[in-house]
This record gives structure tokens, C-alpha cells and sequence, in this order.
DNA sequence: ACGCTTAGTCGAAGCGCTTCGAGGGCTAGC
DNA sequence: GCTAGCCCTCGAAGCGCTTCGACTAAGCGT
């Protein structure tokens, strides 16, 4: 392996010279820095990475924890993955990903692998919330909890767009309107997005004066059909659904086209979750984008905030859009 | 931060003792163990992983590189890597995630970031095979070169999927069949899979002296649209076809619908896709199953083995296998 | 001509850990 | 009773890098 002192005697340097043309904290001769240079090309030098965290105790490695929990979809986990790890790329960081859930944080951020970590899949009352305080490492947590402990939070803002679901369809003259929202473990986990979802729903709702009911779905086809079943047994008269729920939604599409209401000439809908989903359906349909790849930027964003600028916490929640895709029109008896 | 020599202390022995309890690289008597053990959990010791690393010349880290490429589905990408984390998690390993695409084989590896790499999405004449060979790190490729020059190789055998597909088709009695299959791009970049797929397809074609058609698709309802006008153009007696794009699948299948070829009714489909894609059709398809967490779990067994035992370089190639779902069946005709 | 600053470089002291060789204290063998 | 051998532990020497303080030479104003 050639180390810094093999650049340094060929270049005919210190190593600490080489050391500081490197990293450019202090000034360097230009005929001397192309010494260097030359002695690193010749040479092939590559910088021990564990060797400069430890002396300089920055590793410029970001801790990614994406809990890869049953009933959240692994697509749309996956695609805050990429998003970070491209923000993060950008920014001169390495990811280090990790699925695992139990000791992981006190192993990966106490043992100084990562300067920072990036937190998802939070729930109301996490608790790696408290571990992380404690830990004081800069974190960004993509999800709300109820008490963010002076820790930076991004995230889609689902109480808006739960609402604006519905006020898109109660605007069109929709007055019985259901939420196919997230399985019921992720409800009872008390996951923050969900929660969050179904209120701002709930509430939308019920100031515009319109019926509504939410159905925790599980993301299958069986969960699907079953539903289904429950929404035209519960509320027959249902003429718009909000769909919260990836997995589920081609199923619930075609469920309901099997029992002869079809979308959107009988049943209006929209659906929460990524664009591509969205385009995936046939047709494609309406839908509140769940931007992750933005998302994950700006967690990267606000975590180099924190790392080079000593930021505070921050709480920075994403404006909700309809996008219009042609699944919602006004009900028949108000067409 | 509180080093080994705060707990050999506390525990009143040598630091190199404190070492060797933690890595049980020699005997420590139950009793200085036990002083050791408490000593670490009353002040909170944790190993400094960069320490670690600089001095024992592993990092326990696995690279992986999934370049994010256009025209390969992300999704799929990612399937792939949770099956990798997992793996490498269960193995003691972390992993750090790496999209870019261009010096980072050398920054990574050459900085001793990681002690060996899964490297994504091979091309056949992949640039970056000669590097990994000269660097001499252990590695898995998850796809199949050309010249895989002493590297493991873990894949779906795509060739053999080609032909598995296609054999199952005319086996039913089919004729005349086409693949629409992955995107110009990849295919131009001589992406490993890809050129294998077809390869197998159409000799099992020949073979069994049924007309084929490839047509690569892009992944989009515009490109599913073209494909479709093209097949029906070229191969306008078409009685199946084999769709290897998840991206364009569901629009393929209603672009025929909306041409009054229905599937299974009029065209047989068998599609090749992760499991979960598959179910996500409606109806569901009968698929080759692209066992992506698998492939990604063997890949890590493969690396370990390499690490730990100095394997030789190995090419294991998955069988594919036809999970049936319902749309395919004998042609009209033949029916 | 004088001290002062600034630019450019060096040497040495760690960062926290692993590992090697050595050595003390025992037991066992004869 | 002495030594061979084993078990357990210690101390010291690094791993490759950063960083601090110090030093030299040159440039500046007065």
C-alpha cells in the first residue's frame, strides 16, 4: 500500500505537506503542489480512509436507517433510498444503508461509521428519537414524530394532502368519499405519515359535511378485495375514494370494476403515492405526488445545513399537489 | 468519547486485553472477562470503527454499486439491494451504497472504505471489470460479462429464461410470438441480461421453427403504445408474447386490450419480472420470477466465501422457472 | 535598518485500536 | 524438585493520517 510518507519522500516533502495540499487548510507553493501531484499520479496514491477519520474524526459517510418493516412497501422505501443516496453522492458523501432495526443506531452512530444519519419510517412516538438526541450526532428524520426533540424533520405533509384529497373530491360535489389508507400494523405502529393522512382526511371531511370512512388496507390483492367488500357494504353510496396504498391500488381498481362500478365513470379517485405508480395504472390516474426522490435531497440538503453550519432543528414539510390524470369528475347525480 | 483505555483501566488490566476479551482472538479467563464486560457496559464503550479499521486492515463494510442508469428500472434496481443489505446485515456486514457512476471504484476501494463489492447492472464488455480485477478485492457481480476474469457472478439465467419462456409458449401450441424487452438504451450499452434474454428466446424459437419478433420497449405508456403498434404491424398473427420491461408491462397489456386483443383470451402473456410485479397486474401474469432478494442474498454468501475462505472465482447462474397465473394458454386455432 | 506580518514548510504528537513477542504463574510429568 | 508447557496477561510498536506549534524566508512600512 503507498502511503502519504511514499508521496511525501518522492515529492521530496513532509507528509504533513502533502497532507495540507490535500485537504487545502493551509497554502501551498504551486511548484511544490505540482510536485505532489506528480508524485501521487506516479505513485497511485489513494488516502486511507479509516486512517484520515480517525485523526481528523470525520468519516463523510452518512447513516441511512430504512427499516424495511411488514406492510410498508419496499418500492417507495427504496425510492427515498435513491434520492438520498443521490443528494448525498452530490455532496461529497458516502450512505451507508442499513435495514435492520434493533441495535443498529448505537452501533453504527456510536462507533463513528457515519457524521450523520438520515432516519425513515418514523412513528408518532419513535423510540430512536430520545437515542438520538442523546447520541447528539446531526439527524434528519424523513417523517413527522409527535415530539421531534429539537431534530430536523422532512417530509411530504400527508395532514394537507389527506385534506386536499378530499376537498378535490368534495369540491367536485363528492358527499361520500372513503380513504383505502395504509394495513393495519402500520396504523397500529402508530407510523407518523399514516396518522397523519388519515386526520387531515378525516377532518376535510368532515367540515365540508360529506360522508366518509377509512379502511385500513393490506397491501395484496385478497387486502384489496376485502376492501372493497367492506367499502360497498359500510357505505354503498360511495362515489369517491382517496387510495393510500401502492400495493393495493391496481386491485382495488379492478375489484371495483368487478363489481361493476368502474373508474372513474362511477367512482372517482385519487390516489397518494409516487408518480410512477400513478403513471403505472391503467389508466393512469390522479393522484398527490409522494415526491421521494425531493425528499431525499433535501434531507441530504438540511443535513449538511446541520454539519457545516451548526443549523438547529428544523421541520420542513412538503406542500401537497393534485395532479390531475382524468380518474375524478363531479358524481352522476351532480353531473 | 470513551477509548479502550478508559475500560482497561476501570477494569484493571491492559488495553490488549480489553482487545482480545472483545475479539476473542485469545483466552481471557472468565473472571477478567467479566470485569472487562461490566466495565464496558457502566461507561458505555463502544469500539471506534475507523480505529478499528486502520489497525486491522477490514472495515466489515460491503460495497455495492447500483448505478441508477435510464432505461433500467429503479424498482428492480432496488429489489436487488435490499436483498444485498439484508444479506449482508445478517453476515456482520454493513453496506455502503454507491449510485454514481464514474471514479468511485477507485475512491471507494482504493481508499480501504470496503473490504469487497457487489458491482450492479454489468454490462457484457463492463470497463469496469479489468479495474476490479487489478484491484483485488474480493467482488460479486450480480450479471454475467463476457469475461468475467476470475470475478464471482451471481444471475438469473437469462438465457435459459429466454428460451423457458419461449418453449413454454410454443409448447402450448404457439407459433408466432414476440418479446418486447428492455429499451434501446440498455441494449446498445450491451447490458448483460438483456443480450442474453434474447439470445435465448430467439435460438428456442428457431429451434422450435415458431416466428419471433424483438422489439425493445421503452419503459413508459408511450413506449408500451409503439411497441404495441409495432408487433401488431410486424407480427400481426401474433398469439403470445414474452414481456420483459416491468415498467412498460401494464400498458402493454392495455394497449392490447384497447386493440381488441385481450389477454389471455386472444394473446397469451408470460412476463419476466420480479414477483411482486407479476401480482401487480390485473389480472395477475404468469411470470419468470426475477428472484431479486435471493440473488442478492447468495451474492453476499458468495462474498463471504471469498473473504473468509479465499473461494475461488464462481459463475452461478439461477434456473428460471414459469409460475403460472393464468395468461397463457393454447391458441385459438390450435384450441 | 528594524521589527512585523505572511506564506510556505517541517517535525512530532497523537487519533483509538490490534497484534506480536514476551513473561509470570501454574500444573503436570519424571 | 525441576523443567516443560500451557494459560493468561502485559507492553510496545505500529496502522496511515491530521493538526498544532514552530521555524525560515521574504515582503512591508516607517
Amino acid at each position: 500500500m503507498v502511503t502519504i510518507d511514499d508521496v511525501a519522500k518522492r515529492a521530496g516533502v513532509a507528509p504533513s505537506t502533502v497532507s495540507y495540499a490535500l485537504s487545502g487548510k493551509r497554502p501551498i507553493s504551486g511548484e511544490t503542489r505540482e510536485r505532489i501531484e506528480k508524485a501521487i499520479a506516479d505513485l497511485g496514491y489513494r488516502q486511507h480512509a479509516s486512517a484520515r477519520a480517525l485523526a481528523s474524526q470525520r468519516t463523510d459517510v452518512i447513516g441511512l436507517m430504512a427499516p424495511l418493516r411488514v406492510g410498508v412497501d419496499v418500492n417507495v422505501i427504496m425510492q427515498f433510498v435513491a434520492g438520498v443516496v443521490a443528494g448525498a453522492n452530490a455532496s461529497g458523501y458516502d450512505v451507508l444503508l442499513v435495514t435492520q432495526e434493533d441495535g443498529v443506531l448505537d452501533r453504527v452512530v456510536g462507533s463513528s461509521m457515519v457524521d450523520a444519519v438520515v432516519v425513515m419510517d418514523v412513528e408518532a412516538a419513535d423510540p430512536r428519537i430520545p437515542q438520538l438526541s442523546a447520541l447528539g450526532r446531526p439527524t434528519v428524520l424523513i417523517g413527522l414524530p409527535a415530539e421531534p426533540q429539537g431534530l430536523s424533520c422532512i417530509d411530504l405533509d400527508f395532514a394537507r394532502a389527506g385534506a386536499l384529497a378530499a376537498r378535490h373530491l368534495t369540491g367536485l360535489g363528492h358527499r361520500s368519499i372513503a380513504l383505502l389508507g395504509s394495513p393495519a400494523e402500520v396504523m397500529e405502529r402508530h407510523t407518523s405519515y399514516a396518522e397523519r393522512m388519515n386526520r387531515g382526511f378525516t377532518d376535510a371531511c368532515e367540515g365540508a359535511g360529506a360522508q366518509h370512512l377509512v379502511i385500513p388496507t393490506n397491501p395484496s390483492v385478497s387486502g384489496a378485495e376485502e376492501a372493497v367488500e367492506r367499502l360497498l357494504a359500510e357505505l354503498p353510496d360511495v362515489t369517491a375514494l382517496v387510495v393510500h396504498n401502492e400495493v393495493a391500488l391496481p386491485h382495488v381498481i379492478s375489484a371495483l370494476r368487478a363489481r361493476g362500478r368502474s373508474v372513474p365513470e362511477d367512482l372517482s379517485l385519487v390516489a397518494l403515492c409516487p408518480e410512477n405508480t400513478a403513471l403505472a395504472q391503467v389508466p393512469p390516474v390522479t393522484s398527490i405526488d409522494l415526491p421521494a426522490e425531493t425528499i431525499g435531497r433535501a434531507a441530504i440538503d438540511m443535513l449538511t445545513a446541520i454539519i457545516d453550519e451548526g443549523a438547529p432543528g428544523e421541520v420542513r414539510l412538503i406542500a401537497p399537489q393534485v395532479v390531475e390524470r382524468g380518474t375524478t369528475r363531479a358524481p352522476r347525480s351532480a353531473g
